[in-house]
RNA sequence: GCGCCGGUGGUCUAGUGGUAGGACAUGAGCUUCCCAAGCUCAUAGCCCGGGUUCAAUUCCCGGCCGGCGCACCA
């Protein structure tokens, strides 16, 4: 056994027992890109089917399954066109590179070098003499490159429409906001979840799965009414967690212990939505295997956060020595939907019913177009619409006989009868809304590579060192293994017979007959199945088997005809094998 | 993208200017064996391209991939 580092041996392990490695490594592989094998595949798809439960099913939101290229529009309403694209120059002497609007906003008073167009901020490199913070080489005519993370495409053949892959699921969800809407009968607040691909051009991606150019994200957007109640945060009051908040990571302070319902009632958490998906984030990864000790909730510095974020917390482990981000809960505000809004012309409001309608008084224009019609032609439109702008901001324009408009700078004096101006009163049932969005964001690859980390155990059985993994069954990606005790033509009938049973009854199940039963033993160990069931010459009379449990290595015997359904209990946490093997 | 280091069976690794050895794993068999036992046999490897050379896995250059540091991570 080397002396490597957790994660080395973990790597080494997964590639061997089937989790994850690099893909397409017969050609030499390409950076940032994994395929789960069998075993992380279904690990993976375990730990998906949780958080359905957990996030979309319990709470009582849909889900969909939205396409991963998405049109130009999109992400020039998302602002990803924009803000996800970074100015590179390299230095010609060291070769550094570095952020070129980063240098200017460094050298230079402008502080936004983000929004300049490139040529600009060439002359600006140009204009202040601006050197490589490296070497100190002049950079002015160097070029400025773009780099955009989002990977892009072509849509169709020909003269086709530019697309992308998306970078987040979130923005299938926000385009699809007014059927959604509609779907959920304009019913503030409604969630919608998603878990599927996304895609970052990663400059440098690393760390095995923890940071790839392509990974599998778990999405909720919940709308909300901005005025609207909070959550009952009653269910998550008294959920213990740890954070890190800005004010403490800005001056060296200590984490926080405390719990949900005192994080919101003290403002650390400054949301109570936020808070809300905090408290069942904490109790749900603890569920599937993170270890509470080597978790926290870290506030996002008011630098780090995104350009839509008003309050950010991240979910974050710690693996191999470092502290890598899970999960983001971040309060989106209107910024997606008025943005769609903005650029799509469509409606992405929910009428909010007033209590008791309103009425209020509204002055408005009726124009006797068969007057300003002839009189202004063409110009005619834009004559009404500055009426009906002046009337709507200073009814006192129209107390006299005639009423002056300025329409492109010319001043026209209009007959007030002629502008039909008149104040009605005007019953109101309710408003637009633009709801807010609270949005908690999983990684899916992250946390495999979490629960795997935290799950790596080694100790000795009989003087023996022996390698597992302590996955909690709920996710475990094989559930038993069932061995005969021996190669045996009537005990090896009578283990897949009973594999078969379990099979069927919808457990993943491994058969192994191969070498010794130790040996067979440490391989599921390996994978981290938490259950054996060994058919033994006993088993031919007294119809029972030795179940043997992955930690303890403790074992108990159970009738065949119990099997199913007290592994199916086990595997569920409906039952607990300590409790079995004391009544044993 | 820059710098340093590295790339040999499935995995971990030894080694060499004349194409490679081990360990573990895997498969077949023997051993009536509930915690990596033993024995026999078998399968399987020098990242890719170019250069130097009679000859390159080995030396040189480039690429790809990986680790670490820097930068990046809306």
């Amino acid at each position: 056994m080397s002396d490597g580092s957790t994660g080395e041996k973990l790597t080494e392990l997964a590639k061997r027992r089937g989790y994850f490695f690099r893909s397409s490594g017969v050609y030499g592989g390409v950076g940032g890109f994994y395929t789960f094998g069998p075993q992380g595949a279904a690990l993976k798809g375990n730990l998906e089917e949780a958080w359905r439960d957990r996030f979309a099913v319990a709470e009582g939101h849909m889900e969909i399954d939205a396409p991963t290229i998405m049109p130009e529009p999109v992400f020039e309403a998302s602002g990803h066109l924009e803000g996800f694209d970074d100015m590179l120059i390299e230095c010609p002497e060291c070769g550094a590179t570095v952020r070129a609007d980063h240098l200017v906003e460094d050298g230079t008073d402008h502080e936004d070098a983000e929004s300049l167009p490139i040529p600009e901020v060439e002359a600006v490199i140009a204009e202040y003499a601006l050197s490589c913070p490296e070497c100190g080489a002049g950079l002015a005519d160097v070029a400025v490159e773009e780099f955009n993370l989002m990977f892009s495409t072509r849509i169709g053949p020909g003269d086709s429409q530019p697309g992308y892959l998306r970078p987040e699921t979130a923005q299938g969800i926000f385009v699809e906001f007014p059927r959604l809407s509609e779907y959920a009968r304009n019913k503030l607040p409604f969630g919608v979840a998603q878990i599927g691909r996304a895609y970052r051009n990663e400059i440098s991606p690393r760390r095995s799965i923890v940071r790839t150019r392509e990974f599998t994200q778990a999405e909720l957007e919940l709308f909300v009414d901005p005025t609207g109640d909070g959550p009952d945060l009653e269910p998550v009051a008294d959920v213990p967690v740890r954070l890190y908040p800005a004010s403490a990571q800005a001056d060296g302070g200590e984490e926080l212990r405390t719990t949900i319902g005192e994080a919101v009632a003290d403002g650390t958490i400054a949301d109570p939505w936020v808070g809300y998906f905090m408290g069942v984030a904490q109790e749900w990864y603890e569920a599937v295997g993170v270890d509470p000790d080597r978790f926290r909730y870290r506030q996002h510095l008011a630098g780090e956060r995104a350009h839509y974020a008003s309050d950010c917390w991240d979910a974050e482990s710690e693996v191999d020595g470092n502290w890598i981000e899970l999960a983001g809960f971040a309060h989106r505000g209107a910024y997606d939907l008025s943005n769609h809004a903005e650029n799509s012309g469509e409606r992405f409001t929910v009428f909010r019913q007033y209590d008791e309608p309103k009425t209020v008084e509204r002055a408005a224009v009726d124009p006797d177009m068969s007057e300003l019609g002839p009189r202004f032609g063409a110009d005619a439109g834009a004559v009404v619409e500055a009426l009906e702008r002046l009337a709507d901001r200073d009814r006192a324009a129209f107390d006299g006989e005639t009423v002056t408009v300025d329409v492109d700078g010319e001043r026209h004096e209009i007959d007030v009868e002629t502008a039909g101006f008149a104040v009605e009163e005007e019953t109101v049932a309710g408003e637009h809304v633009t709801p807010h969005v609270i949005e908690p964001s999983f990684g899916v690859d992250r946390l495999v590579y979490t629960v795997l980390e935290h799950a790596y155990r080694e100790d000795e059985v009989d003087g023996e060192p022996r390698t597992y993994l302590a996955l909690e069954p709920a996710v475990a990606p094989t559930a038993v293994g069932v061995f005969p005790l021996q190669r045996d033509d009537a005990l090896e009938a009578e283990a897949r017979k009973v594999a078969r049973e379990l099979r069927a009854f919808g457990l993943s199940v491994t058969y192994d007959d191969s070498g010794a039963i130790g040996r067979r033993y440490r391989r599921q160990d390996e994978v981290g199945t938490p259950f054996c069931v060994t058919v033994d010459y006993e088993s031919l009379e007294d119809r029972a088997v030795t179940v043997r449990e992955r930690d303890s290595t403790d074992q108990v015997r159970l009738p065949i005809d119990e099997l199913p359904a007290t592994l199916a209990a086990l595997r569920a946490g409906d039952r607990s094998f300590e409790e079995l093997y004391s009544n044993n």
